[in-house]
DNA sequence: TTATAATATGAATATATGTTCATATGTGTA
DNA sequence: TACACATATGAACATATATTCATATTATAA
């Protein structure tokens, strides 16, 4: 009856990116790019959130990459970066939505 | 071009569910439930975990009704009660695992 | 060059979170 | 009853996190 743990590297990677996912303003922001790729202060006005706040929020997302970017002149774009994970979120708001 | 937001309450409910995986100690709790059945005092001993800090996990995981338990005697067996999110953690721990 | 716009960064701060300790509660047994 | 065992609880504490503010960086236009 030995058990497998699960290994430290897994673990951590694991855990992150459900971090990602659990704060509201994340989960806003991702929500948001599902239907559109958008920059940085679209995102910020769209969704009444200061600029250097959905800044850091999108490093933290861009660390794990689960967002991408592409700059255009003085504007950068951000749009997701992970299927497996936003496909995971759709999932889970639906689950939540029907409850 | 009008963004529909998602309400406060399913936003609350989506982190609150993402918050309990994204901690190490509480994917490797569901992760040993995904085999088996098992007591407060086995999670502890098996994970190598203080039982209170058992107890408090096991709390806010039953809180999201994402485990559920039985009493038979002294003991308190603790077993996966949502099987979409033991699903999602399949999935991530694999997906992880693959990378 | 200077000015302006868009974004990123780092410090500061308040709040949230995970863990431990000590102890309480609940259950069965002598 | 008294005792032992299993689990839960609350306080305390250290660390992590989200947000804001002020400012730096980068790019374009005048």
């Amino acid at each position: 009856m030995t058990y497998q743990f699960l290994d430290e590297e897994t673990l951590f990677l694991v855990s992150q990116t459900f971090k990602a996912l659990s704060d509201p303003t994340r989960i806003k922001i991702l929500h948001l790019l599902f239907e559109q790729e958008l920059s940085v202060s679209n995102i910020a006005e769209i969704l009444d959130l200061n600029q250097s706040n959905v800044s850091h929020q999108l490093r933290f997302l861009k660390n794990l990459r689960l967002v991408k970017y592409r700059r255009e002149g003085k504007t950068i774009y951000y749009a997701p970066d992970d299927e497996h994970v936003m496909k995971i979120l759709q999932q889970s708001i639906d689950h939540a939505t029907h409850h």
